[in-house]
Order: structure tokens, then C-alpha cells, then sequence
DNA sequence: GGCGGGATGTTTTCGCTGTCAACATTGACG
DNA sequence: CGTCAATGTTGACAGCGAAAACATCCCGCC
């Protein structure tokens, strides 16, 4: 009965197994530069085996980069279900919701946003990316189109939100806008002003 | 008349050359993955050789992000040097000038902010850092001791400015706000929504 | 039923890296 | 003039990403 080698030769689903494990690393390092090898150890494989499902590390963190994303979008589709008493609301919750995701997952936020992301060209062109920008997008059209806002061209507008919370975000996790440096409700003082700059 | 060897045994400011080789890197790789062997070797010295004036990699990235803030420093008050029409176009001058300067130095810019300067813990507390942010902030006080914007607290106003600012330099450096995509003037269109929403 | 090939995993190997310790050279100061 | 600290060099070590060669296994086809 000794179960220790028990192990198949061939894993079963590795490659979800290399990626679970990957954005493990990501969280507990804070960074990307947990080992590759390393992963494959605690995936119980041999350090080639990953390999064998992304052609290099880069590949592997596009790969987390893209669920990233993913994870983006469910998240601001899930603040945006709820009943809000004005669009004030409505937008608040889903820019709350936004560096709520960076700061819950700030290695994995930077990942998408990082320097090495650029270098795989279209990780922000692709549609998965592009689904995660489509909430906010949609949710500020359809407040310029109820008149709750200034008639601009939305472009402008939308690049506004998205530097505004991306930058609160980014700010937040580097640990830039704790209260005691930026007092209690920066945040929050920070989304109004922009609400009230995007108003009629 | 052999000349390749007249190299002396002491280098006499390789702490200075260290650091302008990496930065020199830093622009080339688009990032700090260079190599610290590649560095001695270009500065012409063993690969061991910067170990006598960096503790360790992460050292040497610290001080390059802290020159990164000084040159930072340097560009805005450069820029806010000028006469100025109206509080509006100094401001827009200011941000101008903050984002150029990430645009121009893409790599140093985000090593700044990078993940890696947050371990040194206090790389964003050191006077030079916050001398940086410092010029940002004196201009906001005096516009709003001058009586051009709300009288909001001043923490919470210099919050949103600098994040809008920070978002719309890091999605620029991503290649995310490229004209083709959100327009020609989305960077202009967005400092000014913030600046309605922190007028009066 | 068996067999053959492609997918998946392992082992081995390579060059390279960051870092350290031991040693060499030099200029400054007693 | 001698010695010491600062600075540079050499050589070593373990660990890494990556590729090549080899092993195992599952699946469809005869």
C-alpha cells in the first residue's frame, strides 16, 4: 500500500494545474519572478514539463495576464448587477470595483498592465482584454445617452475614467494613497471630483 | 603605441559609470532585465566589479529610480518656469510636462513605480521622491489659496491630480492611448474634464 | 485485438546569471 | 616608507531558462 508513487506518468491537466500554481507564485512573491522550474516542482512534474504547454515564461504569463482579465470583467459585471438609486451610484460602485480588483490582486494587476505584457503585441487588443474595458465603456454610454452627462465625445471621456481609476489603482497598490499620507477617503474624493468634471 | 591596455587599474568613477550604462540599458531593453555582468562588461570592468558599489541588483535599480525622480522634479519645475496666461495653462503645462517626461523615459518611469521599488521600502518617502511630487502639489495650493478651485481638501484634490496624471502616463507608455484608438486629443480632453471638475 | 503515431513527461545538457570569497593593485596618510 | 582601506579581478557555486534526446501513454485505424 505505498501510495507515494502512485503518480501517472502523464499528469491529466497540467496545464491548468502550472497555471493555478503560477498565479499562486504571483500572489505569494508579489512579482513575477517566481522560477519556472520552481512551479513545475510544486506542480509535481519534472522542471521541463512546462514546456511541453507554453513555449517560454512569457507565453505563461500572457496567459495569466489574459485571465487576468477575464477575472477583471466578471468582477465589474458583477458590481454592475445591482439596482442603483443614480447613475452617481452606479458609477462609483463599478470604479470601486475596479481598484478593488487591482488592490485584491496587485501582482496580477501590474502583470497586465507591465512592460512584458506590452512586449507580446496584442494582449490588450485582444478581445478578452477589450471585453474588460467594454463595462466601463458601455455603462458610460449609456449615462451620456440618459443626458446625465456632458455631451463630449466619449473617447474623451472614457480615457478619463480609465486613466483616473487605473491611476488609482496603480497609486493604491503601491502603497502611495494609505491614509495616513493622503487622508481617509482620497479615493472617494477622487471619483467624485472626476463625476463632477464629467457632469453636465 | 598599444593604447588598449593603458586602462588603469582603478576605473575612478565607475560607481558614476555603472549607473549610466544600466540607464542606458534601461531605455534599450524597455525594462530592468538587463544583466549586471552586461553592465561591467560595456563599462569595461569585471562582472564583479559593481558588487563594490551596489550591494546587490536591487540597489542599483533603487538608486536609478531615485534619479529617476530627480530628473522628474527637474522637468516640472523646468516647465513651470515659464509666465502663464491663466491657472488653467500652467496646470495643463505641468501635466504636460509630467507625462512627457514618462513617455520619453518609459522603462524609468515605471521602474519608479514598479513593484521592485516598493520593496525598498521607502523609495517613495525619501526627499527626493517626494520632492518631486512636492512641486506638483505647491501649484495646486496656491491656485487654490488664489481662489480658482473648490475648497476641497487639498490632500484630496492633489490625489486626483496625481492619479489622473499617473494613469494617463502609464496607459501612454502601454501604448494604450495612441490617437488610432481613443482619438487625438483624448490626453487633452481628460485634463481638462479634471480640471472642470476641480474648478469652481 | 494490436499497433503506430502524436501528445505529454523526463533526463541531460548548455550557456548564462547573481552572488560570494580570496586575492591584486593602488592611493592616501601615518 | 609602510600599512590600511578602497577598489578592482579571478574563480567558484548553485540555480535558471531553454533545447535536445529519450520514455511513456492514449487513441484511432487496420
Amino acid at each position: 500500500m505505498q501510495e507515494t508513487s502512485e503518480r501517472p506518468y502523464h499528469h491529466g491537466d497540467l496545464r491548468r494545474t502550472i497555471i493555478e500554481t503560477a498565479m499562486d507564485m504571483l500572489d505569494e512573491e508579489q512579482g513575477w519572478q517566481f522560477t519556472l522550474r520552481e512551479v513545475a516542482r510544486r506542480a509535481g512534474v519534472s522542471h521541463a514539463a512546462p514546456y511541453k504547454h507554453f513555449a517560454d515564461k512569457g507565453a505563461l504569463l500572457a496567459e495569466m495576464a489574459m485571465l487576468g482579465f477575464d477575472r477583471l470583467r466578471e468582477q465589474l459585471t458583477a458590481a454592475r448587477r445591482g439596482a442603483f438609486a443614480s447613475h452617481r451610484e452606479e458609477f462609483l460602485t463599478l470604479a470601486h470595483a475596479y481598484v478593488g480588483f487591482g488592490t485584491s490582486s496587485p501582482a496580477l494587476y501590474r502583470l497586465m498592465f507591465g512592460a512584458d505584457a506590452g512586449k507580446a503585441p496584442d494582449i490588450h487588443s485582444g478581445e478578452r482584454a477589450l471585453a474588460a474595458f467594454g463595462v466601463m465603456l458601455e455603462t458610460l454610454e449609456r449615462s451620456q445617452r440618459e443626458g446625465v452627462l456632458r455631451k463630449r465625445a466619449i473617447q474623451g471621456q472614457a480615457t478619463t475614467c480609465w486613466a483616473l481609476v487605473h491611476g488609482l489603482t496603480m497609486l493604491s497598490i503601491g502603497g502611495l494613497l494609505r491614509p495616513e499620507k493622503v487622508g481617509p477617503d482620497a479615493i472617494e474624493a477622487a471619483l467624485v471630483t472626476l463625476l463632477e468634471g464629467l457632469e453636465e
